[in-house]
RNA sequence: GGAAACGUAGCUCAGCUGGGAGAGCAUUCGGGUCACAUCCGAAAGGUCGCAGGUUCGAACCCUGUCGUUUCCACCA
């Protein structure tokens, strides 16, 4: 049989197979048809969509454990018979890229208004062209199983006509609206954002204490705020209803202080009287809390910025400030004044942007936005039946937080790189039309028969398209056969980080538009930070480009270190170390599949009586047998890092470790006599190794398929093998105990050669003492491996002591002993000592043994199976402790 | 202000519905064996943050507490 080059090299083979994957379309997904051409709903189907990459950037590390994980789920998927769809496609991501974009606008020596909008967009669509296939292929390096055929941008025709289909559809329920209300404006970016992308951020600030005083003299009302330069659009002071404080002041007016205007001092329920002064400016311009006041009060809304963050007219001398250097000056002018009482020191939390983390100014402007009250309540409510699950499941508490506090959703942007708002003003009389196409030649306002239309010049928020993503994709809104056949989707993967923009938008957007769930599980992993636990980020430089983590280590050791020891939702740390160890195991596979391959020097029965192999084929394939079980029900409950560290610790361990070692000797006997034992070995290598592999697929696709054309030269590839499945014919517990207790032995001869420095060379005898014929039996026929792995020269097994020296150590196991006569090589201080230790230890089991097996309670309650296993470990330490005293008894 | 998570071997983390504490790395010792030194064998290392409670039985469930982290939030 060909056997595989000598060396693993991930760089040759990756690339090599995944051509082969790409070009022979190996991961496409079609509509399965019945005879008449319907849809076959009979074969199920199996779909997730990527969360789409944005076009701004390259694969981070993040990408990487999120398209692991889709893709060890759709290759399992597909491997256990599923018409499996993933669905991939990239994000315009339309601040993020128009920043770019821009960016390099400016590189080459022009302005975005020098451009214009066309050409703008032009060089937008050009940055998209070459990053949008960047992206892709580094995907694709990663070995994402993506049916690359459906391929789908946010703004390609089919999902740009989701968008305005939605649009139009919400306008026309009332759902949309446009209005004239307080949002957060990025005054550096210079667009409205919407309240999940403004963060957060505890700053040091202050708070100062400002005097108010009364038109009529009487003195001064005290407030306070930590941004003074938004009292030049201060329209009121508001107290709480019925505070004796202020009692007698409401409906007085007070001066402000620098602009000289009476102001009128009003009551409000939003006041705290705890907090401060109990009485607050009202900046209805500027403040959510004070636009809603002004709102109430009928009050002016002044709005004293400019969009680019500097004082405006209504700002008197301050106009054409920086806010900030306008800050400073108010600061001073007040003090100068006599205004200002005191400045406190005070940490409070600033609005920021998420892009560029500059301070966020509320503003009122005329936006568009989602009306969410009606949006919000089925998509509570299908979480809260389970309809859709969160994985995992404290993570739904994000969600429900989130969408129950939600605000109407602002998803006008003043951006070009977007999809375009479908509305249209009549320019006579500011009638809006909302339309799919720009409204044509002699199309009269209905308000005012005028003619004059021009298109709103904002686009949407980058988040109101890829709330579409899981069904747009698939063709929504036409009914197509891919949408009503692989969706609802099955499961999402994504990071807790977009929970809010994303996930919980795709739910209600889905529930709204198609009447269904977008997806059935939400599977929520965390960041993956570096060594020392932190964010990888562009501005400390401590990213790893999984590039090259492939590069060096391979994409198979790559996608392993991702998902094993790790559990979803949780942060892991990247290690060099850990990409090393899972590239060892790698290369461990392909060196033990090397050495499979060596020994296959004959034809194989299909299948194999398993009568007619031996007791450590049949332990081996019993515990192949009840992994296949273990790992599929991890998989199930998305378990992925539990499932690999079984796979990688059966296939390390007990395989390559254990069964490869016991074999060997069977394998090099090559008599016409050895010959039914070795072809049971080879069938039973063969069997746990392809077993192996098929479920290591997912893990590591490449090594896997490479090694599985050359076991299984007559099959393609292993993408389509059948996911192995427990087979009850398959379980030998008996088998299981016996070789067990086999190794049991081994492992206590090794610890006692090691212990008294016997070295490999020196020559042992093994003898086995049972009064079992059955243990007997069982080392009888382990013999063959007994001595090789135990490193022994001679195995014998004796049911009593006879003609055994004095001097040999004993190794108790359970219902036999190993004694090895070493002679002069034992120390008996150090034999007596581990005698000692092995004493204390089963004192130890056997005090909670029988501690559990003499309480009343534990008898009366437990189950039957948990008190029968106390019982028969209690025989058994007994049982060593008797040989444990007897050797003690010898030593004197 | 609200919420969540984490605290297990020197380090980083697993540990499923409660029934004898695990992995990787690091450490110590031995090994050049014809699949693999990217290896093999052996060892050492933990009162599972602390205090209560529920239970026959708790790393796991409950309460409190200390410590760390994160998310959310229109109190100036």
């Amino acid at each position: 049989m060909q056997n595989l080059p000598t060396t693993y090299s991930p760089k040759d083979l990756e690339p090599r197979l995944y051509k082969k994957w790409e070009e022979g379309h190996y991961f496409h997904a079609e509509v399965p048809r019945k005879e008449n051409g319907e849809v076959d709903y009979s074969k199920k189907a199996f779909t997730i969509v990527i969360p789409p990459p944005n076009i701004t950037g390259q694969l981070h590390m993040g990408h990487a454990l999120d398209n692991t994980m889709q893709d060890i789920l759709i290759r399992w998927k597909r491997m256990q018979g599923f018409n499996t769809l993933w669905q991939p496609g990239t994000d315009h991501a339309a601040i993020a890229t128009e920043v770019k974009v821009i960016q390099k606008i400016i590189a080459d020596g022009h302005t975005k208004e020098e451009l214009g909008r066309e050409g703008f967009l032009k060089e937008a669509w050009a940055w998209k062209e070459t990053y949008h296939n960047r992206i892709l292929n580094q995907l694709k390096k990663l070995g994402a199983s993506c049916d690359w055929d459906r391929t789908r941008f946010t703004m390609d025709e089919g999902l740009s006509n989701a968008v305005q289909e939605v649009f139009i559809r919400l306008y026309d329920q009332g759902l949309i609206y446009r209005g004239n209300r307080i949002i957060n404006w990025c005054p550096v970016c210079q667009t409205s954002i919407s309240d999940a992308e403004t963060l957060h951020e505890e700053q040091q600030g202050h708070f100062w204490h400002i005097r108010y005083p009364y038109a009529d003299g009487t003195g001064y009302i005290e407030v306070a705020t930590t941004r003074p330069e938004t009292m030049l659009g201060d329209t009121a002071i508001a107290v709480h209803p019925g505070d004796e404080r202020y009692a007698d002041v409401v409906g007085k007016m007070v001066i402000l202080p620098l602009v000289n205007k009476e102001i009128p001092v009003i009551e409000d329920a939003y006041v705290d009287k705890e907090f401060g002064t109990g009485a607050v400016k009202i900046t209805p311009a500027h403040d959510p809390n004070d636009f809603e006041v002004g709102l109430r009060h009928n009050l002016e809304q002044i709005n004293v910025l400019t969009d680019d963050g500097h004082i405006n007219e209504n700002g008197g001398k301050y106009c054409g400030m920086d806010r900030y250097e306008a800050r400073k000056q108010i600061v001073a002018d007040l003090e100068e004044g006599g205004y200002l009482v005191r400045v406190e020191d005070m940490v409070h939390a600033v609005g920021t942007h998420d892009r560029c983390h500059s301070t966020v100014e509320p503003m009122i402007k005329p936006q568009w936005f989602v009306a969410m009250d009606k949006l919000r309540k089925p998509a509570i409510d299908v979480v809260r039946q389970d309809k859709v699950r969160f994985v995992p499941k404290r993570y739904e508490k994000m969600y429900f937080n989130w969408m129950e506090n939600l605000h109407d959703w602002c998803i006008s942007r003043q951006l070009w790189w977007g999809h375009r708002i479908p509305a249209y003003y009549c320019q006579e009389c500011g009638n809006i039309l909302v339309s799919r196409e720009a409204p044509k030649a002699g199309c009269k306002c209905g308000k005012c028969g005028a003619e004059n239309w021009k298109q709103d010049p904002d686009t949407l928020d980058t988040w109101f398209s890829s709330a579409l993503w899981p069904f747009s994709t698939l063709g929504w809104p036409e009914q197509t056969p891919e949408l009503s056949y692989f969706y609802p989707t099955d499961v999402l993967v994504t990071g807790y980080d977009i929970i809010t923009f994303w996930v919980s938008r795709m739910i209600f957007s889905a529930l709204e538009y198609t009447h269904d769930i977008p997806f059935k599980d939400v599977l929520i992993h965390g960041l993956v930070r570096d060594e020392q636990g932190r964010k990888m980020s562009k501005s400390l430089g401590n990213g790893i480009d999984p590039l090259e983590v492939i590069d060096q280590y391979g994409a198979d050791a790559l996608r392993l270190m991702l998902v094993t020891g790790n559990a979803a939702g949780n942060d892991m740390r990247f290690y060099w170390s850990k990409v090393e160890n899972a590239r060892n195991f790698a290369n461990k596979m392909w060196n033990a599949s090397r050495f499979i391959l060596m020994n296959l020097d004959e034809e194989l029965p299909e299948t194999m009586d398993p009568a007619s192999l031996e007791a450590a084929d049949r332990w081996i394939l019993s515990k192949c047998n009840n992994l296949a079980k273990e790992v599929t029900e991890n998989l199930d409950k998305y378990e992925l890092g539990v499932a690999a560290d079984k796979l990688t610790g059966f296939l390390w361990e007990e395989l390559c470790d254990w069964y490869i070692e016991m074999v060997k000797p069977r394998l090099y006997n090559k008599t016409p006599e050895g010959a039914p034992s070795r072809t049971a070995a080879l069938w039973t290598l063969k069997k746990v190794l392809v077993d192996g592999l098929k479920m290591l697929h997912p893990y590591m696709p490449f090594i896997t398929e490479e090694i599985y054309n050359y076991l299984v030269p007559e099959e393609d590839t292993i993408m389509y093998a059948p996911w192995p499945v427990y087979d009850e014919a398959m379980n030998f517990p008996a088998e299981e105990d016996e070789v067990e207790r086999m190794k049991e032995a081994i492992r206590g001869i090794r610890n006692i050669r090691t212990q008294m420095n016997v070295t490999p060379k020196t020559k042992t005898e093994v003898i086995v003492v049972s009064a079992d014929d059955q243990v007997r039996d069982i080392f009888a026929r382990g013999a063959g491996f007994l001595s090789p792995l135990a490193m022994a020269t001679r195995v014998s097994v004796q049911a009593d002591d006879a003609g055994i020296s004095e001097n040999a150590v004993t190794i108790p196991i359970r219902d036999a002993k190993v004694r090895i006569p070493l002679e002069e090589l034992v120390d008996f201080a150090a034999e007596k000592a581990r005698l000692e230790k092995e004493k204390k230890r089963l004192e130890g089991e056997l005090k909670r043994v029988s501690g559990k097996l003499s309480n009343q309670g534990f008898l009366a309650k437990a189950p039957a199976n948990v008190i029968e296993e106390e019982k028969e470990k209690q025989t058994k330490y007994q049982a060593l402790m008797a040989q444990v005293e007897e050797s003690l008894a010898r030593l004197g």
